[in-house]
DNA sequence: AATGAATGAGACTTCATTCAT
DNA sequence: GATGAATGAAGTCTCATTCAT
């Protein structure tokens, strides 16, 4: 009984995989249950013994895509110390996010390129899981503007936005063997907590401190 | 005979409006000529009379819609005074850019929803344009960092990605009604050029600097 | 307004040439009035003003073609000897229509193509006048065998669709530039009138008697 | 196992016999995908099931056609007697391919209606099998007049193509229940291999023999 | 006489989905 | 669990035809 369990699981992942790969390639309108089959290697038809339409399809491939970054940037801030910096946290979960979307799959990548497109109910149940996942960011960075390390002045909704924004824009660059996840990771947490502006010289300058550390990143 | 010119324009520019309302909302495959047609006050087999397919509006849209930005971008920049600082710049640029793709329409929006499931060789053309306007964009960072404006580590090409990939994303929560264009691009330009860290605190503290001028900034 | 007559007529000449030469090449439903609005130097909506649709278009054009042949050979039989032997009459009528349907146009070609797809009452009306000229034929052959000239077992209606058929069907293979007109009709008479057998070799041979009796024939 | 794949080719014979009927009656743009599933009892769309494209179907069909054409003489030829005459060559040939002509269906009625209006590659493909069937009938003729049976003086290649011309256009009139092929056969072979010219009288005649007997054939 | 613009019918084709086997 | 065959709805596109100008 378990063999059998198994065998329809094992089916099932491969459809599901399958189904990330098409989506992402080609889109919802644009992705053919006949291709899906064919990349599972299976006929048409087969595929609804496992899963009811297209619609259910891509939601489980939606809920999945979003789960895996949420759990994967949730276990890497678990995994820093209680009293670790908001730069800390925000070069962690930047660095968890990329590579949630980056390494593990396709369906990240099949969310970002069919996320537009899907019919509206199944949209909005994902919404929900992505807007929880929002406010985790929030609270790290309203957190860290508590306890007085990030500007008092600065707009934190703002910056969220911005910084997800910038994140989820990656995949349409980002390509593997070019730059490594890190590299990015330090660099975007650079800009989003010490700006561009180079402190040395300052605005209005006066200042005569050095940066504080070894901050050199070539490229 | 500028009546008669007029009325094939007017047709084509009604189709085009018509097209990019129906892509943003639909995708490329989502959207069927049937759809912008009835949105254009016309029969779908009318559309080609100004169109030979779905494909070269689909192109028109998409070059349309990263057009309006580079000329609202490049506008603004001329505008500004020969001395602007980097921060002016950038503003200035954001601040264009937002207007454009908010403001200007439903071009841009469309070409976010739709440029990965277009046909690749429509995607190609359209990419050249784009590539030439990310390069405004690095002259007007690598400018101000060669003025010793930004930090000479900082890495210029990521933090171009960041902040174009940050703007692009930008149409995906913005809504009209809500906060202003105006306070986006000064929020955004405040993160990329001071960053979130609070310089009075200082990560390291140990700086007694005062921030040196009045950087207030409300929201 | 004989000018103005004129200007009319040479247009409707333009259209009906154009006509038949894309009728020739692609079939009558492979034909669209925008080709031959093309190929006449015209828009589409304009052949209107000449012929009321694309059925009275078609109609001319065939009627013209079988006009053209029939008037072509019954021309060239009249110039021939009142005392002019079935083998000249046929050799004449054989030259006059491959002269007809090779040389003088599209219009037979266009018919050839077309006619096994035309709408059936336009075929009915056209039948009427090829039956005319098939009889024509007939009558030659008749006269030829009453006189004694043509064997009188031959079953003269076999022998028109013989000849007629592979008349018709010259338009096939004939390219001009290769065999001329006179050697094809030449050869083509010499097999009708007197077969392709060697008659000082016969059959039986041996026998100087002509084949008296019943020429079994098996099958 | 057998009884699916009888299923499939079953449905396969139905489509393609469709397929030729009405490509027949209504020419190569004149037949509907729906015109042709309604012949074979499906759905339009079903058809693709069977071949993947209106130029595959009519592509199969003309194949057919001329296999048929050439199976059935290539037969023929094959039962008769090693030292049988030009004339029985030519007449069993006659014979053969007005058969496979008339009787074995709709293919080669399909052929000719549909010949001229076909795109052209799949013209070319077909019209490699017609000229082997060509060659076929060449050697016929050349054989016998080798063999001292013809004469000397006839064009063989000019004779071909009238043969081959008349009898391909037998489809044009032809009608079962008339005339029966044998009578057609018998007929055409004697005008091809006697001639129409009666010998006894010969043209310079001098001969004064009535023609031998009531050789009638009625019509 | 001619044209630009539009229409409506219908063509080929694709595709999600169903169901008997 | 899976497949072959079929369906019906819909999509892109073509085309004869109309009509105001």
């Amino acid at each position: 009984m378990t063999k059998k369990l198994a065998k329809s699981a094992i089916s099932q992942k491969r459809v599901l995989d399958a189904a990330a790969r098409i989506f992402r390639d080609f889109g919802y309108a644009g992705t053919t249950m006949r291709a899906i089959a064919d990349e599972a290697d299976l006929k048409a038809g087969s595929i609804y013994y496992h899963y009811k339409s297209k619609d259910e399809l891509i939601s489980a491939v939606l809920d999945i895509g979003i789960h895996a970054v949420i759990d994967t940037v949730q276990n890497a801030l678990k995994a820093l110390p209680e009293d670790a910096s908001g730069r800390q946290r925000i070069e962690t979960a930047i660095h968890a996010h990329l590579s949630a979307i980056i390494d593990i799959g396709d369906y990240t990548l099949a969310t970002r390129r069919v996320f537009g497109q899907v019919p509206e109910a199944i949209r909005a149940k994902n919404m929900r899981l992505r807007n929880s996942y929002g406010s985790m960011w929030q609270d790290i960075l309203v957190e860290a503007q508590k306890r007085g390390e990030f500007r008092a002045d600065a707009n934190i909704t703002l910056a969220r936005l911005f910084i997800l924004g910038a994140l989820n824009w990656t995949v349409e660059w980002f390509k593997p063997g070019g730059r490594t996840i890190d590299d990015v990771a330090r660099e975007f947490s650079s800009v989003v907590v010490d700006g561009l502006l180079d402190k040395q010289a300052g605005e209005i300058s006066g200042s005569a401190q050095p940066p504080s550390g070894p901050r050199v990143r070539a490229i």
